[in-house]
DNA sequence: CGTTATCTTGACGTACATCAAATGTCGTGG
DNA sequence: CCACGACATTTGATGTACGTCAAGATAACG
């Protein structure tokens, strides 16, 4: 699976003298992602640590305690990262899309699991490895620390969701949170793709997976959104769907 | 409230020669916050962008929205995190005592609110000032990073007991987690304070108020804990207590 | 001590979970 | 192309954990 062939998927970038080719050429994310604080002459660095990895749909590729040995950069797929109770009860953290950094922990072990909700490709670093280049190029640390502050903004807002939201302010805001991570999403084009099932949607908003099916009939018979297909949403009343996500 | 003076509470450390006195000499979490990073020799950097700032119990001192241009460092007192929404509706997004750090945040404006539950002290640094301290010495940006790690870990633990805990087991997980924090917290002196009232305990544990007094109350009569006084908890049966908190 | 805020306890209501069955979706092979 | 089976989703009936409302009991405070 790891590969460096990779690089024949895409037209390569115009190179310059100084650089051998990379996997980092290939990359359509690299403009759009912590990549992008090393300036292009610095990128093989990064690219001397990494390996690109596919993962099946389904699979799951961390599993919360495993030794964090390792970074991930998505550049292909959609992740979902959950904790798991002894009885099975799961809560998904979060949803993961391509130009998503990955692998933040503390304390030697990772505190989630993460697997693959379709097909997936990423970019691994070795923490080691990383840690060097991160050592020569704070730039990138800074960017880390962006990523990592968004996430903590992300997560309070999230907290805020669990405790004190009804369960349609709590689908009306993962619609509204979906949206706004769709590149390309507008009012001519409110249209947006949930690559996950019903029942990760359930997951991640506390919810069972009856109560999500129940509201998704209820904004549609409400004409606020239309779901063409299962995993399309169009959003026809965006003021109305504010209106209940109540903020 | 700004002071300088604060150096006379405690008795001053020994100074080495080649130093001034600075705010931090007087500081008694020193060495197990951030500023320990640096080393005391360059502790005076820090010092001269810091500013100590003391705040009365109950006064909110950093608003959802404000422009984020500080970071808050706590040398005493308790602190919570909170978001709002319109009806009033609340969740606590964090509790912070003397050591912790505050004030990443993203985007200009601060993502939460923040008020003291008791007098509060911290030390204050314009994000300008930090950022200067910060491009010098890289062992402070990694120990930030250490810090973010950290919050988003526990996020992802709350955001599972938001999600998908019982009520007795959020109040059990609180207790616990209370205790982990609590220095000097032991087999043999297995007591706790809570300076939070049961309101903010409520909301953020994602609960009424009413139940959070039933649990305390069911449990205390389960002989699990002891509530000798309306802020302290005594644990009397630390393996009971894991079992009711479901990991 | 009286006054007020906080906490506890009880009675009751409800939003959402659970259980169960029907319907829809999609891949596979005839 | 259609038929079949496995699985995901929807819909309906019912249960319950926790919220809400209201009244006492404690504690905090001048």
């Amino acid at each position: 699976m790891a590969v460096f062939g990779v690089a024949a998927h895409r037209p390569p970038l115009v190179l310059q003298a100084q650089h051998r080719p990379s996997i980092c050429d290939s990359c359509g994310v690299r403009a759009s992602n912590v990549c992008d604080a090393l300036g292009y002459d610095d990128l093989h660095r990064l690219a001397a640590v990494a390996r690109v990895v596919e993962v099946a749909a389904g699979r799951t590729f961390i599993v919360e305690g495993d030794p964090a040995d390792s970074f991930f950069n998505l550049t292909d797929g959609t992740v979902k990262l959950y904790k798991l109770m002894a009885d099975g009860r799961r809560q998904i953290t979060g949803f993961l899309r391509k130009g998503d950094f990955l692998g933040l922990a503390v304390s030697s072990g990772y505190a989630f699991s993460a697997a693959a909700i379709n097909d997936v490709r990423y970019c691994r670093y070795s923490r080691g490895g990383l840690r060097g280049v991160l050592d020569d190029f704070p730039a990138l640390e800074k960017r880390l620390m962006e990523v990592a502050s968004n996430e903590l903004v992300e997560a309070q807002e999230q907290m805020l969701l669990l405790g004190r939201k009804t369960a349609k302010e709590r689908v009306a805001s993962f619609l509204l949170a979906q949206s706004r991570r769709t590149v390309g999403y507008a009012a001519r084009n409110p249209t947006l793709t949930l690559p996950m099932p019903r029942g990760d949607i359930a997951d991640y908003l506390g919810l069972a997976i009856e109560t999500v099916s129940r509201i998704f009939t209820q904004l549609k018979h409400d004409q606020v959104i239309a779901i063409p297909t299962i995993e399309t949403v169009i959003i026809f009343d965006h003021a109305g769907l504010l209106e209940c996500a109540g903020s």
